[in-house]
DNA sequence: CTACTTTTTAAACAATTGTTTAAAATAAGT
DNA sequence: ACTTATTTTAAACAATTGTTTAAAAAGTAG
């Protein structure tokens, strides 16, 4: 298997991304192996013929979006900015890739609650968080009194709940508000906007506030 | 159907209990009518006979979890208290019901994107919300300047961000950060005190700050 | 008790599910 | 060309799916 040729952007790669699609979209339960393969244009045996199982094919496509989901992270923490300019970029960049990859939060949440053992420590995450220095950084601003003494997991918790809930939420949000989806992608990106300064002014309390 | 006695806590009942528990767990795909049924020890066709089929079933309990959902808000609107007064209950009562109902937001979210039809307008929910004067009263903090200008849709966008995230998140925080339920719970207090006092901040800027 | 309606069940239905088997097609090596 | 290894397919597998049918059980009323 995979032995022969490089040629890796072939059929393994192909069903990996129509996996993605068609999971990101119907979730595990949601679609059929069939429907997968059909979306390829290859047949069922084939996908368990690379990949041994649906399951073992989608905690491969989970993972790797975990890890998509990460990677947008530690690119902006491994900047050489001030915390207050990482702040920016890295909510700008959460809503940029979230818009372009508005079901990935969903599917990550619910995904998780099927997948019965938790292997998110195997992708090391707060291993690759850790390397990029931010903590200490954030330890450092907190001593010198620039930065609101907040536990870390609550600072993570603040920025993943105001970029990636807005997003989610857009059938719930324009359902209740009678929204089109013009009206919504309006909305989306004046919330940028109040997320970033909500989040700075909270956490770098004294900086002067002018914006 | 349902008209000879009103012993309603019956049969009928008793499946939509069980009904909402298993779909709230495992979603409309990842389980069976037959396992719902069993758990409500009956069989599978009297499933059939009192709800016409399992969609249908599924929808109501969707449109339920919707209603509570927005009920929790509509009570606390409905209240005489000023604005930071409301915010802050609001935000206690979330956190407090949410925590009694963790899976709630993310069955919300992963039902709509189900169901086809948006049939969230059914409920009337803007209505229910408009009708405890809520807009009114912000409309008002904002003229007189107490209140942040800040479109009402943006506001809920960061009331619900800030309160369901932070629950329908536990799997994956836990996993990154290797933490325990009971840290997590931990972790879960403070941030609730830290949404309050960052809302409020950002929304009614000009009161004393000294929390 | 009897006639009738409501509730519940067992069994069957056809369709679909994930997966496997065995054979065919294609590529690679000699 | 021949032999072997890899990729792909068609067909079948048993199990499970949502739903229906027909009959039994339980309840209600006269």
């Amino acid at each position: 298997m995979r032995k022969t040729m490089e040629k890796d952007l072939s059929t393994e790669q192909k069903i990996k991304d129509a996996a993605r699609k068609v999971f990101m979209t119907k979730g595990f339960s949601g679609c059929t192996t069939r429907e997968i393969a059909k979306s390829v244009g290859i047949n069922v045996a084939l996908l368990n013929y690379y990949f041994r199982s649906k399951g073992k094919l989608f905690e491969l496509i989970l993972e790797a979006a975990l890890s998509d989901f990460i990677d947008s992270m530690v690119e902006v923490f491994h900047q050489d900015l001030s915390l207050e300019e990482k702040t920016r970029m890295l909510i700008d960049k959460e809503f940029e890739f979230l818009r372009k990859h508005p079901e990935l939060p969903l599917f990550i949440h619910a995904g998780l609650n099927q997948s019965s053992d938790n292997e998110l420590d195997q992708s090391n995450f707060l291993g690759r968080l850790h390397k990029t220095g931010i903590f200490e950084q954030c330890e450092q601003a907190q001593r010198e009194g620039k930065m609101r003494k907040v536990n870390m997991i609550n600072v993570t918790l603040l920025f993943m709940s105001n970029c990636h809930f807005p997003i989610m939420s857009k059938k719930l949000v324009c359902g209740i508000y009678q929204m089109s989806d013009q009206e919504h992608e309006d909305r989306l990106n004046e919330h940028q906007e109040i997320v970033k300064e909500m989040l700075i002014n909270y956490l770098f309390p004294n900086t002067t506030k002018n914006a």
